[in-house]
DNA sequence: GCCAACGTTGGC
DNA sequence: GCCAACGTTGGC
């Protein structure tokens, strides 16, 4: 069981929309960093717990508690030309692409970056520290214990 | 909308 | 295989 933080634009899909869609689950499409691709296609197993975060919003932060509900299968965007996610170098026999899907489990009273910032506790936290820009990074358990269990109002 | 930080691309 | 140029991310 491994623990993530996913960063979605709310103007794409926000926790909200997460809750409107059938089964209440999103294909996570569109991750075109190999890290980050990498993380769901080879250690991502259905169960583990996601932190649903909105970046670059007005305020951004952790939205939601989510979980993996799939294995990784091929990004369907990569194939369509129209896409802006559309990939000429993949094909269905070898794709490059690979999202999970991801499934609300509660929406939560937003966690705002800034006060996220306040926590020594999570101080090493991936997304905290400057310049990173990875969209999925793992968490470790006793962060994602700390946010779950001491910062989160539902 | 600015811009720092970072990843990717492609010429050599 | 180096590295400059370019594109993207995302907080502010």
């Amino acid at each position: 069981m491994r623990y993530w933080l996913m960063k979605s634009e709310p103007a794409d899909v926000s926790i909200d929309d997460l809750a409107t869609f059938p089964e209440q689950s999103v294909a996570w499409y569109g991750v075109r960093n190999y890290q980050a691709r990498n993380f769901m296609r080879d250690q991502m197993t259905i169960g583990d717990g996601v932190l649903f975060y909105h970046s670059n919003c007005k305020i951004p932060g952790i939205a939601g508690i989510a979980r993996v509900a799939s294995g990784a299968y091929p990004d369907a965007k990569q194939f369509e030309q129209s896409s802006k996610y559309f990939d000429a170098k993949a094909t269905p026999e070898q794709p490059r692409w690979f999202n999970v899907d991801v499934q609300l489990v509660k929406k939560i009273a937003l966690i705002p970056l800034s006060e996220l910032r306040l926590h020594p506790e999570l101080a090493r936290m991936r997304t905290l520290q400057q310049g990173n820009r990875l969209s999925i990074t793992p968490l470790d358990p006793d962060e994602w214990e700390f946010i779950t269990a001491r910062l989160v109002h539902a």
